[in-house]
DNA sequence: ATAATATATTTGTACATACAACAATTGTAA
DNA sequence: TTACAATTGTTGTATGTACAAATATATTAT
């Protein structure tokens, strides 16, 4: 009975986290996604990451990563440069001005996600996760 | 530590949910949140809904429901009328061919749902549903 | 009754998702 | 070496998200 509102509930509850963080970094200028890749960049600390290895840890697998680094090179929040070793490959760093970005941006998110966390105890939060492993097995 | 895991994992949840459910309905021709709309109006059971009702049930509360509808116009699974009470609005029913869809699509969606729902004991799903109720509080 | 406000929907725009086709480069096999 | 296949990224198109402005109708206040 309660099957069917699990998936329901499962995409609300992911819906309702995105809106919390997107309404966190909007007046940043940044949308999830950006923010999403610029994160994954800084995680890449100093080394240059392609364009295959940024989809492989987006959330949404099917983001089209190429138009998501077109706009942050817009707005000068990273670099783009031709691999040598493999011409097929871009290699994509975050500039010093998209890491001073992220660093102002680090604690508003941390806070929310506190925010959030603190409707839990410690020992329901491990439970959620742990379930959360379980969901998620591959078929 | 795992405040920031809560929110990630839980997104990355909603996102896996909503892939299971896309690729089920995909050979139907529908797409995630043309489907919502079908079943928000068979729920109606026969009253017609307006554009407001149908956003208000939805997931994504930005979504542009107008444009979701004109697309199930076109498909002839719902119909569309003004409100002779109120010219402001229009009332909306799903369609015999609709509903036809609809009753086609459900043994695929209950399959899909008992089938990751069971990956949870029951009591494992309860916890897991009252932890998501307590998360959802509104600010 | 007229003006101001509120309600209900549509339209516009930028960005993102989903999926497919394309182009360039690299790897492999005949 | 030439042909074929695989890898990597870009481009195209329809749909959806997010937000704001526009339009039409209804309600309220003066």
């Amino acid at each position: 009975m309660s099957a069917r509102s699990l998936v329901v509930e499962s995409m609300r509850l992911g819906q309702f986290m995105s809106d919390e963080i997107s309404c966190a970094i909007h007046p940043y200028g940044l949308s999830i996604q950006q923010f999403n890749v610029l994160r994954i960049l800084r995680g890449c600390k100093g080394t240059p990451a392609t364009l295959q290895y940024i989809t492989s840890r987006m959330i949404h697998k099917t983001s089209n990563t190429s138009r998501i680094v077109d706009r942050l090179l817009e707005k000068n929040l990273v670099d783009r440069k031709p691999c040598l070793q493999n011409r097929r490959k871009i290699e994509i760093s975050i500039t010093s001005k998209g890491l001073s970005l992220l660093t102002a941006i680090d604690p508003v998110i941390d806070e929310k996600e506190n925010e959030v966390a603190s409707r839990l105890t410690n020992e329901e939060l491990a439970t959620l996760l742990e379930n959360y492993k379980k969901l998620f097995v591959t078929l």
